[in-house]
DNA sequence: ATTGTAAATGGGACTCATTCTCATTAATAA
DNA sequence: TTATTAATGAGAATGAGTCCCATTTACAAT
C-alpha cells in the first residue's frame, strides 16, 4: 500500500513521461523530494535532499528541472523577496483544494499557506483581470498576491 | 516658474533634509532623475541618467541612496521578475491619486500603472489582511499584487 | 570666509544565486 | 544490443547587489 507522498509522486512521474521528456534518475529524485514535502524549498534545499536520494545529482541538473517543471506548469516558482527563488508542487490541476496564497514573515522567512478569502480573492481578481485586459488590452496570464509581515513568533521577539 | 518636476524634485530635497541628511550633488541628482520620470527605473538605468547631471557618482552611491530613500519611504521598490529592482518615487504620501498597482508585459517588460478597481482592491485587501491577521497572529506589513500577461503590442507578435 | 568633523563617496573587490559550456553518460526506441 | 540523442555534472561565467576603505564633501560652528 503505498503511501500519499509515493502515489503523488508516481502519478508526476506519468505525468512528467507524457510530455515526452526522459525520467532520470535525478529527476525522480526531483519529483520525490518535491512530493513529499509541503514546504517551499529553494534549488539549494532542494540539490541537498536530492543529494541523499541520488548523490551524484548536479546543481545544474535541479536547476534545469525545476525550470523545465515550471515551464510545463507541473511546479510553481515564487518569489518571497528574500533573493532566492522557492518552489511548489502543483498539486491537483482541477484547483478548488489547492488554490491558495501566501502570508511570508519578514524576519524568520516562514511561509505559510492559507485558503481563507480564496473566494472573494478569486473572484476580486477575476473581475479585475476582465476588466484590465479590456481597458488596456492586455493578456494577463498571472497574478501574485502576497501578503509581508511578522508571524506569531516573530512579532513579540526582541 | 517651475515647472512641476522642479517643484516635486524641491518638495523631495527638502523632506530629505527634513530626516537630517547631507543633501549631496549625488542624492541631489537621483532625486531629480526619480522626480522627472513616471517609469519605473532600474538601479542601472538611474545611474546612467544620473551619470549625465553629475558624471562623477558612482553605482554604489546610487545603491545606498536607493536603499535609504525606501527606508524613509520616499522611494518603493518593486519586483517585476526579470532579476532587477525598479525604483519609483512615491508622489504623495496622502495617498489616494497616487496609489496604483501595476500590470506587467511578460515579453518586452513595459509596465502599466492602473487605478481602476483599485477601491475595490484595496476593500477586500484590506478586509483579507484583518482577517489573516487575527487568524494566524500575523502582522502584516505590506502586501504585493501584480498582473502578469502580454501587453498590446506583444500579445499579436509572431 | 575658514575650519573641524563626521557623513558620504567612488571604485574596485567581493558575494552568491543562477546560467552557460561542453565533454561524457544514460534513457529509450528500434 | 545498439544507435541515437536527450540529459547530465563539473566547473566556469554572469550579473545584480553589497562591502571596504582611503578620500572627499556638506555643513555647523567659528
Ligand atoms: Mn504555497
Ligand atoms: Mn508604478
Ligand atoms: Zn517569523
Ligand atoms: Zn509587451
Amino acid at each position: 500500500m503505498p503511501d500519499n507522498f509515493t502515489k503523488r509522486a508516481g502519478w508526476c512521474q506519468g505525468r512528467f513521461k507524457g510530455y515526452g521528456y526522459r525520467l532520470t534518475l535525478s529527476r525522480q529524485a526531483i519529483l520525490a523530494v518535491l512530493s513529499r514535502t509541503g514546504e517551499h524549498l529553494s534549488a539549494e534545499e532542494i540539490y541537498h535532499r536530492v543529494h541523499k536520494i541520488h548523490p551524484s545529482s548536479g546543481m545544474s541538473t535541479v536547476y534545469r528541472t525545476l525550470e523545465l517543471l515550471v515551464q510545463l506548469q507541473m511546479v510553481h516558482k515564487f518569489d518571497f523577496g528574500d533573493g532566492r527563488a522557492r518552489y511548489e508542487l502543483q498539486r491537483s490541476k482541477e484547483d478548488k483544494e489547492d488554490h491558495h496564497h501566501h502570508l511570508v514573515c519578514l524576519r524568520c522567512q516562514r511561509v505559510i499557506n492559507y485558503t481563507d478569502f480564496i473566494d472573494d480573492e478569486v473572484e476580486l481578481l477575476k473581475r479585475t483581470e476582465k476588466g484590465l485586459a479590456k481597458k488596456y488590452n492586455f493578456k494577463i496570464m498571472k497574478h501574485i498576491l502576497q501578503f509581508y509581515g511578522l508571524c506569531e513568533q516573530c512579532k513579540d521577539r526582541e
